[in-house]
DNA sequence: CCCTCCTGAGTAATCGATTACTCAATTGAA
DNA sequence: TTCAATTGAGTAATCGATTACTCAGGAGGG
């Protein structure tokens, strides 16, 4: 591998004057700029990022950090993400955390070690301290989810509470009265709005919220079977579910069909997340759609503007936040079913 | 952030014997060694991974390099991979191509300029000269997909053909004689296997392969729903299709389903890999599963003991080959549907 | 014409670790 | 007791880039 002194030589130069011209740092004669541009070529060289992150104390990698990878939310998040990461010529470092916390601080003193270029957390379990401390080394940016302790974090969201809510005055709409929530875990500020907002549509209509109608799961599948085979086998039933994330979906699905309710008519039925498969399945199922891959393109945005201000003085808190869609099929809707 | 130096001031020794001792390298002096441990633990010293990867022309990073993440057969591959390297301290790097060349050859380059320390490749489409390059520098392992063109190449493999093989014939024996089959690029080592795999199935039964039974996708959802629809409308209509991946399944299964075509009784359906909405579905599909975790973990496995001997001359190729799983469900069983 | 300022380029320090080389002290053999 | 071998630790070179500092030479003002 040529290094940065084989092109000096080669050009005739200093490797000052290398650097200044990769860089495109301090000036140098036109002249000279075309020589290394030459020398570089010829020799087929390319700077080692190691050594260039040593010196900068920075590396050009993003690390992102994502409870499940596995499930499509994140997968589409990180496609956005990793589409505008490559253009600008940063790597993404994937974190898996698996809402793990001891894996999640391995992930981040990772990150730290590594000094590298940014951070989009999606699995923010952590203290406000720990973030601050972290922000201060580089720039932080959590999607998805978000949390009343730290406000002075750049955040890419989604309208939840809005989006819960369209859905079950959608749900009401149709006639369903007693709308069951399989809600996630309250601690993750995702599920709290996403509940409110299922309570403020009931209000809304005029209904009473009541506790036997919730039921909590931690947003992955199992536990969405165990809610919802709950909430439809009380003594006094649930005519309909929403369901607060696509994993428990899978599972509320599977339950409402192993009990062989019939939807729509018997049992109303939406959820939180697009996915592919709600569509395959008979009836199709009516979901809020969340822009999932705009949220990682948003989170790159953040970054880079980040990047770009070397400010001292932290300019304006990021807030952004997009707006779900309510996507109306057959299972939300008596009478369209088969 | 504290350095070496500063652990070997703290301790009143040198950086050299401090570096010993993280390294367990060298003899150092039992009271030596505690001296240091103590000093890093004051200083809560962390090794900067950048000054030592410089160094040691190494960096601990895996990259895992797929056609695409989003996928359930590679983000299953990924979680196996991932969690081998963590516990081995390697960190993993996500380079997703989406099939595109130029992308693929970018992070490439990218994998020798940081000079990770192995590289997990299953998107096979470079060349053979590429490859042994790039095998020159790091450990590589191909998953999934390979050639021939590269034989000296470690991989880790899923029997293809006889996945194919026992789902035909499942097929076959459960009265569908008129198998189609959505096939994939032939220019992809697994689509070409399982389509052998096919043909197999179909002389082992004596019956003669023809050209209008086949029709060829791309691994991507639409493809498939075209290829179905232009194998069951066809003047002589297939009376079955088996998929060849979970991808194209979607597009063939929605295609179906739009023809207004009822699986299984006018139609067997089939398809390699397994996916969770295929147990949602109405009747539920048969499947041949592929062990993807198990294929990144072996991969993981097969990157440590090659970085582990420094041997000059390269011990065996490994060829790791894992058995499928044919998962029997409504979709290929007449009789047993509603 | 001389002095100052500016431009363009090189020299060498630096980032943080690893390790070849060196050397003093200790061990063991003769 | 003496000399070679071994052990344990330090000095300094090195990995490959960036950049503070330095300096020569030319432009412009007085």
């Amino acid at each position: 591998m040529a290094t940065i002194r084989d092109v000096a030589t080669e050009a005739g130069l200093s490797t000052a004057t290398v650097s200044r011209v990769m860089n495109n740092n301090g000036s140098v004669d036109v002249a000279l700029v075309a020589r290394v541009n030459e020398a570089i070529d010829r020799l087929g060289y390319r700077a080692n990022p190691l050594g260039r992150a040593l010196r900068r104390k920075r590396t050009p990698i993003w690390g992102f950090l994502a409870s499940d990878i596995e499930a499509p939310f994140f997968a589409s998040l990180l496609h956005g993400l990793e589409g505008k990461a490559l253009i600008n010529g940063k790597l993404l470092m994937l974190c898996n955390t698996g809402e793990d916390l001891e894996r999640e601080r391995q992930y981040i003193q990772t990150a730290l070690d590594y000094q590298f270029g940014g951070l989009v957390i999606a699995a923010a379990s952590m203290t406000a301290t720990e973030l601050d401390v972290l922000q201060d080394e580089m720039p932080v940016v959590l999607v998805d989810r978000v949390s009343a302790a730290y406000p002075d974090i750049d955040a890419v969201l989604v309208n939840n509470h809005l989006g819960a809510y369209s859905a079950v005055t959608h749900l009401l709409e149709n006639g369903y009265r007693r709308i069951g929530l399989v809600a996630g875990p309250s601690d993750i500020s995702t599920a709290h709005e996403r509940r409110a907002g299922y309570c403020s549509a009931l209000v809304d209509y005029g209904i009473d919220v009541t506790d036997d109608l919730v039921a909590t799961g931690d947003f992955f599948a199992p536990s969405g079977h165990a809610a919802a085979t709950a909430l439809v086998t009380a003594d006094q039933p649930a005519d309909a579910l929403f369901v607060a994330n696509g994993q428990m979906a899978v599972g509320a699905y599977a339950a409402v069909r192993d009990l062989g309710l019939s939807i729509p008519d018997e049992l109303g039925f939406a959820t939180f997340d697009d996915d592919l498969w709600m569509t395959l399945v008979d009836p199709s199922i009516t979901v809020v759609r969340q822009p999932a891959y705009e949220i990682g393109e948003a989170a790159a945005h953040i970054l880079l503007r980040r990047e770009d201000v070397k400010d001292p003085e932290p300019s304006e808190v990021v807030r952004h936040i997009l707006e779900p869609e309510l996507v109306v099929r057959a299972s939300s809707c008596r009478g369209l079913g088969p």
